[in-house]
DNA sequence: TATAGAGTATGAAACGTTTCATAAAGCAAG
DNA sequence: CTTGCTTTATGAAACGTTTCATACTCTATA
């Protein structure tokens, strides 16, 4: 039916190494070079790419794990890997968890023997195991997100501490001094860390905590929008709240737009991720934003620079800045 | 360093074609089960998948290409189809064509290449020839959500002509005669197809159409907020809104939100997909909700069926009713 | 005890590449 | 016209499976 390198030599009158070299970039007679494209295109051969994976053991393609696909988040940082990552001939196999463990296991699993060249997971923190043994093996892997206690690996992390610490100062700075936080999930590694940022900020600032302020969701808009009508509800309500992901900032500007709230006359807001979402708006909502893109192209080149065997600076943690964009929903209360 | 049937033939003592039968299910004796259980496990061996798909030329892959992964829609069947495809030991390749129709033909080219055993395609309609390339080859191919014009392929749509008659048709019924429609571009089959229901019940019900609350966007947000602008300043506005896709009901809700327009006292409105969504916001949103999982689900049976080299009723083109659910944002004028 | 037949195991060939040691060809210089 | 060197081509082996015709081992029966 289709093809292979032995019709192109017999048609060309060469030997299979020929169009071997040929097909790899190798130098061949220039004359060579024209009848060997003539048969190519003429018996429209395609490279066996499991007859070259079984030769070269690797399959030029890369396993990318995440826990959803209906995350923003994740969706944007793997659309951006897939994109840099085709850029160098490798292309993608998304699987997609469902935030359950036990699949993202098998995931792997699945990976380690359809022979990836890499791995790249969005990992729920507790799975580690089955990503110490693709490490063991040599299967070049990359963390998103989050860094996975005891385990020494690749990682593209947002600097979460930061991001939320910028975005809380500008409120305190404009005379801010009940701000709630939204949080995502105790012991998730970002929420923690956002919840940390935001405890500093306090700290260095020399002042008290109220803990009716920190509310923890789930990552999930209902959450944020049910955790958002609790602080409306308040005796001693906030005049800020800080909402710490996009599904949440969601839930939130439902709750103010359902009661409606005057932001930012009677609350400050500052959103997460979306900037799509926070122009459209009104008034503009000020967010944070994860460098989505960045994150996508340092993962794809971190894993091309592993695949390529070059091991410096290894375990490689980049850690990306979140952007700060103010806008109208911030007021100033000095 | 990883270890192979041979290796497991030699700790056996049995031969390799032994081992070969074992692994794909064929009968041995029991004591022989019983150590080559014993020597898979204690050598870790795992099949190469490489060289099983050389031989059997199949892969045990399916291909998935769809234009975004940054589309509710889109990601939400394919996350339905992975998950019923991955019971049956199938795995999938997930290729986002970001809208392109170039990027969209290599990546079929791609996945042919790549020898995936089927391919199930969300396309932008403009890719013809590599999808009939790849049905002369052999490959199943399912389509998702659009009929290509002068292709005979298996398909599985919604019966979007409906969906949008029985929700226009319900806001006839509880007295609204300026009914506007935000739909898609003009041209895109669930876009065409969703304005001729809209047009079928003006004339069933012998009305006439008001071409000015007829609006074409781009079934992205912005659009949605933009028209839904338009419409509200109109000086004879419409007395209800249907929004024909997830991301433009979005835009419109918002936009309401900002004029602080009040639903459904002011306009009446119906939005599409996404339960989630339409549950938080008030008024309770009413939606059309494409069947997603159903759709994954027929998807996927339709890929295993034609994979099996059944091919009965080719091609099948599957078209599931979505579901209207009226809920408080719709008025009764009567 | 010999023998047929059922149930399993065997071993070699094949899948379509890459790789590499070796061979051939071409060319410049002596 | 050799020689030596550089450039390109060749052919066989190997990658790790599956497949299938053949061979072996039993057990039950004559």
């Amino acid at each position: 039916m289709t093809s292979t390198i032995k019709d192109v030599a017999r048609n060309t009158g060469l030997s299979i190494g020929t169009i071997s070299k040929f097909i790899n970039g190798g130098i061949v007679l220039d004359r060579n070079k024209v009848i060997i494209e003539k048969a190519i295109s003429e018996l429209d051969f395609k490279v066996n790419e499991m007859a070259r994976g079984l030769k070269t053991n690797k399959s030029k393609t890369i396993g990318i794990i995440l826990p959803s696909l209906e995350n923003f988040f994740c969706t944007s940082i793997v659309a951006y890997v897939e994109q840099y990552l085709s850029k160098y001939g490798y292309s993608t196999i998304i699987c997609n968890y469902r935030e359950d463990p036990e699949v993202e296991k098998e995931k792997l699993k699945f990976f380690l023997n359809k022979m990836v060249d890499g791995i790249v997971i969005i990992p729920s923190g507790k799975v580690k195991t089955e990503i110490v043994d693709a490490l063991n093996r040599g299967t070049p892997v990359v963390i998103i997100d989050r860094l996975l206690k005891g385990i020494i690996c690749d990682a593209v992390l947002v600097d979460n501490f930061n991001a939320s610490y910028n975005a809380v100062e500008q409120l305190i700075i404009r005379g801010h001094k009940r701000i709630a936080i939204i949080c995502g999930p105790e012991n998730v590694y970002t929420s923690d860390e956002r919840l940390k940022g935001y405890m500093s900020v306090y700290e260095n600032y020399n002042m008290e905590v109220d803990l009716n302020l920190v509310k923890f969701g789930d990552y999930y808009l209902k959450s944020g929008y049910d955790l958002c009508l609790q602080l409306i509800e308040m005796e001693n309500p906030p005049t800020a709240i800080f909402v710490t992901n996009y599904d949440m900032t969601l839930g939130v500007i439902t709750a103010m737009n359902e009661k409606n709230i005057n932001v930012p006359k009677e609350f400050s807001l500052i959103g997460f991720d979306n900037i799509g979402m926070s122009k459209i708006v009104k008034p503009a909502l000020s967010i944070v934003i994860q460098p989505m893109e960045q994150m996508g192209e340092a993962v794809a080149n971190l894993m091309l620079k592993r695949l390529e065997g070059d091991n410096t600076n290894f375990p490689s943690i980049i850690r990306l800045k979140a952007e700060l964009v103010i806008k109208d929903s911030v007021s100033n209360l000095e």
